[in-house]
DNA sequence: AATTCCGGAGAACGGTTGTTAACTGGATGA
DNA sequence: TCATCCAGTTAACAACCGTTCTCCGGAATT
C-alpha cells in the first residue's frame, strides 16, 4: 500500500496544494464566482497556464476544496452524535467540537458557509450532496438511542437534518465570534451559551415529541 | 404628503429601478462580488457611465438590494407571528407566507440567502442588521403570549432567532424547491410538511421549556 | 424667455481576464 | 544511456473591466 509517490507526483501535489491553499486565502475577502485563475496562481507565484494542469476551472478547483473542507468531518460528527452520556453532556461536547474546528479551520468554513448557496452550482451542488450525507449518518446514530424508539423514518431524518443546520449556523456564529475586532474570547463564550441553549430546547422538544 | 415627483425625478427614479431589477436577474447566476458594473449597464440598455448617477458601487447597489427585499417584509412578520389561533394554525399560516413570498419573490430569496455570508462585507452587515430587527421584533410579540410566562429575556430572544433562521432556511428550501427541475408541485408540498414538522418540534420544547 | 441644473452619452485610459500554442528541462522507464 | 513523458514557462490573443473627462439636451428654476 505504501509505495512512495516518485518525485515528480509529490511536486504536483505540492503546488496543488498550493494552490487550494492560496484559493482558499483569497476567498476570505471575496466569493468563488469572482476568483480569478490568474490571481490564485500569482498568489503562488507560478504561471497562470499552471493552473490547467491541475484544476479545468474555478469552479472545479471549488469542488475540491469542499471535499478538503467536509470530507475528514464525516468520522467526526459519527462519533461525537453517538458518544453515551445524557443529552446535556453531548450537547456540549458538540458545541465544543464545533469550536475546536472553527479555530482550527476557520478559512474552511467561511468557504463553506459563503458557497453553500453561492453562484458556483457544482460547488453548491458538492455541498449539499456532503450535507446530505452527514443528516443520513446523523439519522442512523440517533435511530440506536433509546429515546428514538416510536420515531418514523421520516421525524428522525427531520432532526438529524435539524441538527446538521444547527451545527451549521453554529459554526458561523463561532466564526464571526472569531473575527470579532474587540473581545473574541468573550464572544465566543457567549455564541456558546446561546448555542447550547438553543440545542436544549431542540431536545426538550425531542423528548416530548411522542406525547 | 403627495407632491407629484417632477417628470425628472421620477425618470431617474425608473432607470435606477431597472439598475436593480437588472442586477437581481444577473445574480441569479453569479454572486454580488462578480458582478460587473458594465455588465449591469448593458442589460439595461444604458451608458456604463450612468451607473454612477445612481449607485457609488455594485456594493452600494447590494446594499439598496437588501432593503429592497427585507425592508418591506416588517410589518408581514410582525403580524404573522402575533395572529391568534393555537400553535399549529400559527405554524401553518408562517408557513404558508413563506411559501408565498417565495413564490412571489425568488430572486430576492435567492440574493439574500446568497449574500448572506457572500463576499461583500456592507451588505453582510445590511442582512445582519435586517435579520437582528427581525429578531428583536419576533422577541416583543412571542413576549406577549401568555405561554411565555416565566421566561427570562435571553431566553426569548434566543427563541426569536431560532424561529428567524428558522424562516430563511425554510424560505431556501421552497427556493430550491421551486427551482426543481420536473415535479416543483410535489417539492413545495414536501418542503411544507417537513418544515412544519420542524417548527412542531420548536414549539413542542417550548412547551415544556420551564420543566 | 433666459438661465441653471443634471441624467445620460460618448470616447478614451491603463489594466486585468481566460485561453491558445509552442517550448524547456528534469524525472521516469526501457 | 537514451528516448519519453509531463509539470511548468513564455508569449501572445481578443475581450472585458472600472474610472475619468467632456459634452449634450431637456427639465427645472427664475
Amino acid at each position: 500500500m505504501s509505495h512512495t509517490l516518485g518525485i515528480r507526483q509529490a511536486q504536483k501535489q505540492k503546488t496543488r496544494q498550493a494552490l487550494l491553499d492560496a484559493a482558499l486565502g483569497l476567498l476570505a475577502e471575496q466569493s468563488l464566482s469572482s476568483l480569478g485563475l490568474r490571481e490564485v496562481t500569482r498568489a503562488v507565484g507560478v504561471a497562470p497556464t499552471a493552473f490547467y494542469r491541475h484544476f479545468r476551472s474555478t469552479a472545479d478547483l471549488g469542488v475540491a476544496l469542499v471535499e478538503e473542507a467536509l470530507g475528514s468531518l464525516h468520522p467526526m460528527v459519527r462519533t461525537t452524535v453517538s458518544t453515551a452520556g445524557d443529552s446535556e453532556e453531548r450537547i456540549v461536547r458538540a458545541v465544543e467540537l464545533i469550536a475546536a474546528y472553527v479555530a482550527a479551520h476557520p478559512a474552511h468554513v467561511r468557504f463553506i458557509a459563503r458557497e453553500r448557496h453561492g453562484g458556483v452550482q457544482p460547488v453548491r451542488e458538492a455541498i449539499r450532496d456532503q450535507l446530505a450525507r452527514f443528516a443520513e449518518e446523523v439519522k442512523v446514530e440517533i435511530a440506536k438511542d433509546p429515546e428514538a424508539a416510536g420515531w418514523s423514518d421520516d421525524d428522525l431524518l427531520m432532526l438529524a437534518n435539524l441538527y446538521v443546520d444547527q451545527m451549521l449556523i453554529t459554526a458561523c456564529l463561532f466564526l464571526e465570534a472569531l473575527e470579532s475586532p474587540d473581545a473574541p474570547k468573550e464572544e465566543m463564550e457567549q455564541v456558546t451559551q446561546v448555542v447550547t441553549r438553543r440545542l436544549r430546547l431542540i431536545n426538550v422538544g425531542r423528548g416530548h415529541w411522542l406525547d
